[in-house]
DNA sequence: CTCCTGGCGGTAATCGTTTACCAAATCCAA
DNA sequence: TTGGATTTGGTAAACGATTACCGCCAGGAG
């Protein structure tokens, strides 16, 4: 029951830990016929060496900390999918975090995975000045890469996706299809990715028709604001297509919308953005804005791996196009049946 | 930039590394002016005890493993959640491993989970079979604690929630309804909860009519699956209700349905069972078994930490009872506005 | 004044690796 | 045969905390 240490590896194979250690990490080069003979003994004792040790030595733990603001939104959660494929294709370990739509908590997440010791830190930050003390402070320790989301002077680099482009194609994909009056549900522009979308959204709706800056409504990225914004614009004088900054927000528009027995997209037409798995799933389907999350993940672990090896260099902010995906809830597909959905499993 | 050490905190405070570590584990009486002076130390410094080298002293790491079968699957999102909520509220850390759905992936991140020194190990194990030689050998090294899904033989503790009474509250609920002629789209019992819901659906739903034996359809916990097997039952005779292993299933099985001009639950009923957090946001709303996943990660986390302190015992076996939610889908519920729904947040 | 006891700080061993440095062995050319 | 270069294995010092053990000092009893 007691571990078997590389003391053990060593006296079983009759060599010093030092050949012991060079044979596992082939850190030099060793006889092969001492080589067989220290991982015939590895074998007989079923030895696996002890990260923390090695860990502690050579001051790298070969884990990464991650800290997104909610793991139910399932945006985030296949993103966390994504890179925890990434991260251990090259060997290293995921500490994961939620920091529970909380600046403190979420700053208390950063502390305990400095403390410890993981190599480097993706952050999605909560709010764009609220979490920004915490983003520089943990930039200073360790290599961060900010994802999704973009807090100002922190020196680290950044991964996420365009949304101006994104929320610019929406638009013009609206106006192609023929809607005129536009309205938005949004989230109050308290971080990077909901200012973006809202001022994109602004400049480009806003360019074509001078009432749709009246038709803005803001408050977070939830399905409980999309119901409760959905109710509101029922009530009033309907537009003709609503665009939602979040497909959580847009679930919870077309709830409203069909509670009040409204057609989509006949009566009017709905957008989303993220592409999560379920805008495939519902009727209509969720016309959206794709975010391309498994190359985030990978791009932002690429980057983050990178930064280990070599330090220099300055911060580099990495935008990936996002692109989008026309379907029923704007009138771009008459097709009744949907595309497959891959999530597999089950509990 | 070169992190400062307990050493440092000594010479700073004019003290010894034993005293600073006592004053910081509190294991043995300071005098109150030395901690003083130490703490002031700490905080001048800005000192955090490198977590580390206090676990390989200690030879516990505080941290603990994860590993389920998949994470986009949303009851095991939420189930991550739970649990990594219940972990930080103790002071421990949650490794993450996703298995991707595969037995051999499975084993080697129970694997480097095992190097890195994790002080227990929470697994969903994928296949009752081919899981149950990883989980024992586990087992053997830390304490284990299976969730959700269990594997025999295995000397670990297991959670999970009595899918045989869950399964037969639903049958009995259809059966209220006025559902007769019923068929079941389950998945093939490789895993623990397949095979309990499978039994218990044959055992109270062949009770009442052995009919129901021949409409039992076998795939995956797949939305997928749901799809095609819904394609499949519309193609023939209609049962007046189809229940559904699990909620993915379920709504591949609506969009087949909805996809065939077919009214639920007017044409035919629907049921699923997790209660995902999607069941209330799709129309009609879902009728499903709601898994507590907060209580069974809470359970999970508070059974795997007994076991630290006290390896002592049996292993025990937690079933905690679910509870069925009846909804629009099997005509229980004709409000047309759906319950809230909390998830907030977004990308 | 001596001796014992309890409180408390320091010294150094320890957790299990990695690796700088040393030394023995081997090899090759002259 | 000799002397330098090259392999290659061993010794021991890290990494940064925790803790067994030691010893000093103060105070109380005799």
């Amino acid at each position: 029951m007691a571990r078997v240490t590389m003391q053990d590896v060593a006296r079983e194979a009759g060599f010093s830990v030092a050949t012991v250690s060079r044979v596992l990490t082939g850190s030099r080069r060793v006889r092969p016929d001492v080589v067989r003979a220290v991982r015939a003994a590895q074998e007989r004792l079923g030895y696996r060496t002890n990260q923390l040790a090695s860990a502690l030595r050579r001051q790298a733990t070969g884990t990464v900390g991650m800290v997104v603001p909610q793991i139910s939104n399932p945006f985030f959660t296949a993103l966390v999918q994504a890179v925890e494929r990434s991260l251990h294709r090259s060997g290293h370990g995921l500490l994961l975090c939620d920091g529970e739509e909380s600046p403190d908590v979420e700053a208390e997440r950063v502390r305990t995975l400095l403390a410890r010791q993981v190599d480097g830190l993706l952050i999605v930050p909560y709010d764009a000045e609220q979490s920004a003390a915490c983003v520089r402070e943990a930039a200073n320790e360790v290599p961060v890469v900010q994802l999704d989301r973009v807090v100002s002077g922190a020196k680290s680099d950044s991964v996420a996706v365009d949304n101006e482009l994104g929320m610019a194609e929406m638009v013009r994909h609206l106006a192609i299809q023929g809607y005129q009056q536009l309205a938005f549900v949004g989230s109050q522009p308290t971080n990077s990715t909901a200012a973006e979308r809202l001022r994109a959204y602004l400049a480009h709706a806003g360019a074509r028709d001078e009432n749709n800056r009246h038709r803005v409504l803001l408050g977070d990225f939830s399905t409980a604001w999309g119901q409760k914004a959905g109710g509101d614009i029922v009530a009033g004088e309907m537009p003709a297509a609503i665009v939602c900054a979040n497909d959580l927000i847009a679930l919870g528009v077309l709830d409203a919308l069909l509670g009040h027995g409204l057609h989509v997209p006949d009566d009017i037409a709905l957008a989303g953005f993220d592409d999560i798995a379920f805008a495939t799933l519902i009727r209509p389907t969720l016309t959206s804005v794709r975010q391309p999350v498994d190359e985030l993940g990978a791009e932002a672990v690429r980057t983050l791996l990178s930064r280990l090896s070599r330090k220099d260099g300055m911060p580099r902010k990495i935008r990936i196009q996002p692109e989008i995906v026309p379907r029923q809830s704007t009138g771009a597909t008459t097709s009744a049946s949907a595309e497959g959905c891959s999530g597999t499993s089950g509990g």
